[in-house]
DNA sequence: AACCGTCCCAACCGCTACTTG
DNA sequence: ACAAGTAGCGGTTGGGACGGT
């Protein structure tokens, strides 16, 4: 695993570190403290850059790391840390203590990544791939896709939740083998428990839509949404009824929000695009670009008192809305 | 046993943001 | 205000591990 030794035109040395070195970066890190990286190496006598010192440091050697498997809620956090933040892999690792920005981005890359793409949602976006989902065979993949390209084409006028549904349940019916209640619970993998967990918050968070409960909680806290025409209301009023539907709590788990449909160019664009804006927009972007995958799930409301009409204030505002719990998921698989 | 393809992840590269003078 | 140095971030690479044939 990982590189090659190579040694660069300065004489330094690069490729995988060696468990001398190791030694000698922590024995002097330890001593002196982690910092001035530049005069770093020479003092410890490394032949190593200081950025590749800095690196070590912080995504292998650092005390406070956690190495292993993640567990499900840590996937489940990052899931939902990314539909907020997008590929700010160092925002989301401060997020979740003991896990480097290396570490989350690697795993989000390798795990997180095509188990959303199993599931029919795009990783970037988040939402139902509807032009990915492949042909089926089976009469009832052929209803539920007749019955996703009416939703799409109806979207304005229909629950989005109904929508988001029908595309898992279409995605999760072309996977071979998909057994959603699995009895033969003894070796269920991490992955095994994400695709099983799915459509149970399904039917726990399908309820009527109401648009109208929405405005109002929001109202209240937030003073509402408004309707000027600064950069992303205008996005945030194309999709009015999109995000218009109930925050109340069922069955333990509390609303869901849906992106933006991939087929919504302007919106796939502004998430593409997102890591290219500054902070003010981004922020701006995070207010109409709050989407989490359809099977997480929170305690408290992402469109609470938190929002305003211009995104979050702060990143304490983001950390409001991910203060959530994770259902325990023992009752469901076991 | 040998080969091949895929997976995984440590480490690197290049760019941007921040700090300092 | 500007330039240079430094730190941090996100994307990408490459090679060992592993499973299938």
């Amino acid at each position: 695993m990982g590189r090659a030794p190579a040694s660069s035109s300065s004489g330094l040395k690069k490729g995988p570190w060696t468990a001398d070195e190791d030694v000698k970066l922590r024995e002097y890190i330890e001593r002196h403290g982690a910092g001035n990286w530049r005069t770093l190496p020479q003092n410890a006598g490394l032949q190593r850059c200081g950025k590749s010192c800095r690196l070590r440091w912080t995504n292998y050697l650092r005390p406070d790391i956690k190495r292993g498997r993640f567990s499900f809620e840590e996937e489940e956090a990052i899931i939902q840390l990314h539909s907020l933040l997008g590929n700010k892999w160092s925002a989301i690792a401060a997020r979740l203590p003991g896990r480097t920005d290396n570490e989350i981005k690697n795993y989000w890359n390798t795990h997180i990544r095509k188990r959303l793409l199993r599931m029919g949602l795009d990783p970037v976006t988040h939402a139902p791939r509807l032009h990915h989902l492949p042909h089926s065979t089976s009469h009832l993949n052929d209803n539920l896709a007749n019955l996703l390209f009416f939703l799409n084409q109806q979207q304005q006028m229909v629950n989005p939740q109904l929508l988001n549904i029908a595309t898992t349940l279409l995605a999760l019916n072309q996977q071979p083998n998909q057994t959603l209640f699995n009895d033969n619970s003894t070796h269920v993998s991490e992955d095994e428990k994400f695709d099983a967990y799915a459509p149970q918050i399904h039917d726990h968070q399908f309820q009527p839509y109401n648009s109208s409960s929405f405005l109002q909680s929001n109202n209240q806290h937030a003073g509402g949404f408004s309707t000027s025409s600064s950069t992303g209301m205008d996005d945030l009023s194309a999709h009015e009824s999109w995000y218009g539907f109930s925050s109340s709590n069922v069955g333990g788990c509390s609303q869901m929000l849906l992106p933006p449909l991939v087929h919504d160019e302007k919106a796939a664009a502004t998430s593409s695009s997102f890591g290219s804006l500054n902070n003010n927009q981004q922020q701006q972007q995070l207010s109409t670009y709050t989407a989490a995958t359809p099977f997480t799930s929170y305690t408290s409301s992402p469109l609470d008192s938190s929002y305003t009409s211009n995104g979050f204030s702060t990143e304490d505002d983001i950390d409001s809305i991910l203060n959530f719990e994770i259902p325990d998921l023992t009752e469901l698989l076991y």
